[in-house]
DNA sequence: CGAGTACTTGACACGTTTCAACATCCGTGG
DNA sequence: CCACGGATGTTGAAACGTGTCAAGTACTCG
């Protein structure tokens, strides 16, 4: 087990990108208990049907939500990058209805539902600042239904990347439109709802349109504007109080 | 404007439906300042950019969420119906990223943010109670991505159709399996994200099947464990404290 | 060096969309 | 009173996006 550092390094830089909190707030924060653990990929972290009694917070690495549908096809809901509480719901929501899978190997920081209700109690305002967390968290569901449900595959595909690298810069992991994605060409399908070979073919397409280089787990967006675009992507869902500093495109 | 009527009548018991709370807790809410409202179908309550003062509840009749893709395709991302407070998440996220109209004529109750602020000050419990409601709306958004993107057509429309009895017989309003939808084909192909003539049949192959009869926005379920089946539907994600209590199927 | 995993390619099959036409029902206005 | 337009539902045939199957390549790692 790592030796235990202080969560205000990773937690309150999250908290505070999506909410304005006071000293005495950050200073409750930097006071929660916590647990670090280190996953190897494909671990899962929280089972459909479990009962959770704390909280994870992603130090690094990958992580999604998916279901099993019917026909034993895996549906990836949603992902999730360093800085997310991805499972902040169990704090009201005793059974869990997905099941949460490291997606690399990832550090992972337990908080106890226990604290985290009490900070809820004594600091309205972190209350507020985990609610809309989760609020945040609902308006990308909301935008994966779009995505999913009325964009066709090179669109859909162009959102997911344009998504991934917008949240990654809000968390300073995508310098100049590049960054780390640990995903496969077969969990891109199970995200999409598309098959790996539609997939494979997409993002060739991609890659010859000159929008993206996609090499070795490193993304690299190669006309911004051209992928947005292709993408029908408005950051707007996010709900980020500060966009990462790329908005900008060198002409 | 019709009568102010006390919002106990309606709000209570929902809330009632998700979590327990105490005397004062219920009489907090009952004291909330309220505004009764009347629209017609397809006005607009919230408009994608909107940045609203006040929540809505739905007192009677049906709502829904969508957004426009760029193809200038509607996408709707969850229906609403009496009891549901569709928009709680403006109270922490200031622009809204959807727009939020009126399927049929419906009666709704707008609820100031101020007032709504207040109460989560000072009662914790019905911040608990409201925060759990919209971690319930996320998991219906997981449950849709799931079902557009994880499901082929026929299952698909078999598990909203479950979706909607469910949630309309949790407040009463689904009687021996008998419900009313004021959906059209058109809505229902922008919530499934299928062609309107795609709809048309695959209700066709559903009747024929002889799971649903629907007929003048009346929806009867014939087969409620086959409806089930076909549309892979478990009704976890709902996290009902109080399920309607037509499990059980003559047989 | 062998086995496993991820990626790539081609040909064909299938689910779904599109287009076009038509049937119904309804409220409105001449 | 009937004619009319508009929204909703229905049907058939052809086009298209995407899935499936099958084979092969390129890595990595023990």
């Amino acid at each position: 087990m790592p030796t235990k550092p202080s969560l205000a390094d990773f937690l309150l830089r999250r908290l505070n990108s999506i909410y304005a909190l006071d000293e005495d707030d950050i200073a409750a924060v930097d006071r929660l208990p916590i647990q670090l653990a280190d996953l190897r990929a494909d671990e899962d972290l929280i089972r459909e049907g479990d009962r959770p009694t704390r909280c994870c917070f992603i130090v690094s690495g990958m992580t999604c939500w998916f279901k099993i549908t019917g026909k034993g096809q895996r549906q990836i809901l949603s992902f999730h990058v360093t800085g997310d509480l991805p499972d902040l719901q169990s704090i009201h929501l005793n059974k869990m209805d997905s099941t949460l899978s490291a997606v690399s190997p990832s550090r992972i920081a337990f908080v106890p539902h226990q604290a985290l209700h009490a900070i809820c109690e004594e600091r309205p305002k972190v209350a507020s600042a985990l609610w809309r967390m989760t609020l945040i968290d609902a308006a990308v569901f909301r935008e994966w239904v779009a995505n999913v449900g009325g964009r066709q595959a090179y669109a859909r595909m162009a959102h997911l990347l344009c998504e991934m690298t917008m949240r990654l810069g809000a968390v300073g992991l995508a310098e100049n439109h590049v960054c780390y994605l640990p995903i496969t060409q077969g969990e891109l399908a199970d995200a999409t709802g598309m098959s790996t070979v539609h997939v494979n073919r997409t993002l060739q397409t991609l890659r010859r349109n000159g929008l993206v280089d996609w090499r070795d787990s490193k993304l690299t967006v190669l006309d911004w504007p051209g992928l947005q675009k292709a993408g029908d992507f408005d950051p707007g869902y996010l709900h980020l109080r500060i966009p990462p500093d790329f908005k900008a495109w060198p002409t």
